[in-house]
DNA sequence: CTTGGCACTCGTCATACCCGAGTGCCAAAA
DNA sequence: TTTTGGCACTCGGGTATGACGAGTGCCAAG
């Protein structure tokens, strides 16, 4: 039987869906009479009045004083994007507009600081995207340059484009013969390889060098795979928090929070680090564990070169957020960086 | 003939002073009650009064209603800072406290994020460091990578620990003894040098191929000249946008402008480009060129390793700052951040 | 040149008031 | 049973009013 939970029938879902919309739009309660006019329900004011009251009674929206409109509550917002709602696709020419923009990005950094603003820019929000991560991506080519007798540079470049370096002080003189040889096989059988697979697949690499040179093969190995580990490089990249001032007229004590939070980069990382990978992700105020930012939304999804997400971006907004746009906004861009690291 | 500059006596001068500690202290006009209180001037309210009128007279000061007390004008603290105020040195355990949270930084990247942080955190305010520019730094190292045929792969490596990193297409194919003759002469000619200058020792060196492999040669230069004098890659790091929302009480009109000047690199390089290389900068409200800023003002200095200054950093907060704390604070950590790249 | 006195200005705060949007409820209509 | 029109009620926001007080400018005396 239906018992507990009580279901909503399909006007009352309307109902909810025309509150989101225009309480989005104004910034402004909105009232059973404005409801009818703006949107054409077919019925009465009064008949939207007793709806709402029942959405009220189950949580869904709330009015700040008694005579007041109503505004939809986190459990109203979160129906909404579950059920009431569709991402709205970008248009041709703001697809062709995205695609435009991050085409100029000469590298890396570039790329992700042309996709922060343009997100920023797209959804008037605060955007956060995440560098591609060392451990999701997989190795284009690893580089081996003596600077000196036992000096030696490694320089590991991966598929989406980041370059780690490391000095190594080898036990002894390393010849130029060795070098090359060591280099052609870690090469051989590292290119292509995920990031942490990689020591698995040079762990028997000493064993095929002359006696002598195994402790420079060893020291380098050591080094490369310290690269390899390093998990604190996880880089993230702001912009749009001029947006903030845009948020409400209850100023300071909505916006400060928020300010802090964005100064943590471990918050922030935590944020999209909760990101499933495939399908976009939507925290609706107190669905987010970190406090400060209790009274706004997340908008996340993974992006990367293949199938596979090597990072996470987003957006950081109010509530009263338009969903449907901003969550084409992040899908179309998540999709042309995937594209753009693909290519390059 | 002292003619036209009217001579302010040693009182007026100490009124000035007063006022200017009073508001950065209270933030609210002061009268001139308050002020012979506050401080033992030795003389009644009436005649701080009258030399109050005379500095409004000059323009020092400002009643912004008719029945307020006064508050500094721009030029109020500009002769505030150039006459009246002595840098404020820190504290013993504020040194060691800069020093010691300094010393943990374990690379370049930590040691610029750790600096704006603890800039930001000792003066409440907004902090910028600029990183170590490209163009005063020298090569440590140049490598040439052939990924596919036609495409090499360029990573500069500096002196201070930068590390840039171009896809040049060449072309046509580069055989893999020609890039290794390649690097080795632009290594033989750039490492040592200023970046600036690599240029000049490498223009040559096309002439020394065989004619087939000069487009290549050339195209590769190109590349590098081009990553060379690249100075959009003049990066800055930013801490403490929080602190904004202590500004003041009128906010979204001061603060909105403010963010989005934070949010331009071009215009904080700017702002820290026009800082003198030695001494400490202060510009203050409408001595800032740039719009947004006007009601700021800016303290900042150059560091360096050693007697050179390799980049700039500062402090961004209201007119009504605690100029002798604030200057006391951006020289100390100036000095600190000197040293620990001087060490490393 | 300094000081005390005094009238004047004006912004802030508190009070009172009205207006209108919006509600909940009820009885009648569909 | 659901919808609708009517109606009394609530309450936040805006405006007018007035008392208060901090602070000033000016003047005449010290």
């Amino acid at each position: 039987m239906a018992g507990e939970v009580r279901q909503l029938d399909d006007r009352k879902l309307a109902v909810l869906r025309a509150i989101v919309q225009d309480y989005v739009g104004t910034e402004e309660p909105v009232g059973s009479k404005a409801l009818v006019e703006r949107h054409n329900l077919g019925v009465s004011p009064a008949t939207v009045r007793n709806d709402m009251a029942a959405l009220e009674e189950e949580g869904y929206i709330h009015q700040p004083h008694t005579s007041a409109g109503r505004i939809p509550t986190d459990k109203g917002y979160r129906l909404f994007v579950d059920k009431l709602a569709e991402v709205k696709p970008m248009s041709a020419p703001e697809r062709r507009a995205i695609r435009h923009f991050l085409d100029g990005a000469v590298d890396l950094d570039d790329v992700v600081a042309r996709t922060v603003r343009l997100l920023a820019q797209l959804t008037r929000q605060v955007a956060v995207v995440q560098y591609p991560s060392l451990s999701r991506s997989t190795v284009r080519h690893i580089e081996l340059v003596a600077l000196a007798p036992t000096k030696v540079m490694l320089v590991l470049i991966t598929n989406t484009g980041r370059v780690e370096q490391r000095m190594v002080d080898c036990p002894g003189p390393v010849g130029e013969t060795v070098l090359a040889d060591l280099r052609a096989r870690i090469n051989a059988r590292a290119v292509g390889q995920r990031l942490p697979d990689v020591p698995g697949f040079l762990e028997e690499l000493p064993a095929g060098f002359e006696q002598p040179d195994r402790p420079t093969v060893s020291t380098v190995l050591a080094t490369l795979f310290e690269a390899l580990a390093e998990q604190n490089e996880e880089r993230i990249m702001l912009a749009g928090t001029a947006n903030l001032t845009r948020f409400g007229h209850d100023f300071p004590l909505t916006i400060q929070p928020v300010l802090e939070a964005l100064e943590e980069q471990v918050v922030l990382l935590r944020l999209l680090g909760e990101t499933a990978d495939a399908a976009m992700t939507v925290r609706i105020g107190r669905e987010i564990a970190y406090e400060g930012l209790n009274s706004t939304s997340v908008v996340s999804v993974g992006y990367g070169s293949g199938d596979e997400s090597v990072a996470k971006l987003g957006v950081i907004g109010p509530t009263r957020m338009d969903y449907p746009g901003t969550m084409g906004a992040v899908r179309a861009v998540a999709r042309y960086v995937g594209q753009i690291l693909a290519e390059s």
